[in-house]
DNA sequence: AAAATACGTTAGTCGCCACTAACGCATTAA
DNA sequence: TTAATGCGTTAGTGGCGACTAACGTATTTT
């Protein structure tokens, strides 16, 4: 991978992996087990339970514990981060293709057709 | 991966390693060669161009060749698809979530502060 | 109290992904 | 034409990431 030891976390690459996407969306309901998050997916609680860990070394969760149970809930403040991270790909000159390929379903630019494969 | 042999390939998941969004910003410029493109990485053309390859596969980038080079640039429809499936997660929920910690550069919901780790 | 149950994490394995090395092919140079 | 150079892809490898299995710990039950 690209993620070197003293390099700033890629977020984006982090919140991607589709598990880790779902606990997100999950999370935004608002906090939750590891148990409760888990019966959501098709794999085990130790699966999950890493990909909370891994989540919050980046700073997009928090855990709060209480008696035998771990509290996830996201962190606002790794979202922004995740949010910035996404607008600063997502730049204008994408935004302007998408828009033209929504509106001609085509190409953008120049209009070559010997494509191959 | 999660990305299994007949299901829908998951753009999120191929655009968003870092070579690859990088290839994606570059090809927004215009059509680009293989050489031409690998120029900006440390890695390898070889590299570069399994890249490509695996970004038109899921039908980000198209190829049209031309002599000896292969010229490939982004695939409009391909990329609106990619929006989608970012809007997709980024759902109300998360946008109301960000846009409070924003706001209050603190988590959303409620204020438990016996957080551990 | 001990035993049983439930929660979450660590230990260890396997497969895949990104990479370099080796190659085929096309084009140019002699 | 033959050799040399440059383009891109395939062959083969190493390491990391996602997963299950085994574990430690906390709580409940008897």
């Amino acid at each position: 991978m690209a993620t070197n030891v003293f390099s700033v976390p890629d977020l984006l690459e982090v919140a991607t992996e589709p598990n880790r996407r779902a606990l997100l969306r999950l999370l935004a309901e608002g906090e939750k087990t590891v148990t409760e998050l888990s019966g959501h997916f098709p794999v085990s609680r130790s699966a999950i339970s890493q990909h909370l860990l891994l989540l919050s070394e980046v700073g997009l969760v928090t855990a709060r514990k209480d008696g035998r149970n771990r509290y996830y809930r996201l962190d606002g403040a790794g979202m922004v981060r995740l949010r910035e991270q996404f607008e600063a790909f997502w730049t204008t000159e994408l935004d302007l293709l998408v828009a033209d390929a929504g509106r001609l379903g085509q190409q953008p630019s120049q209009g070559n057709s010997d494509d191959i494969q």
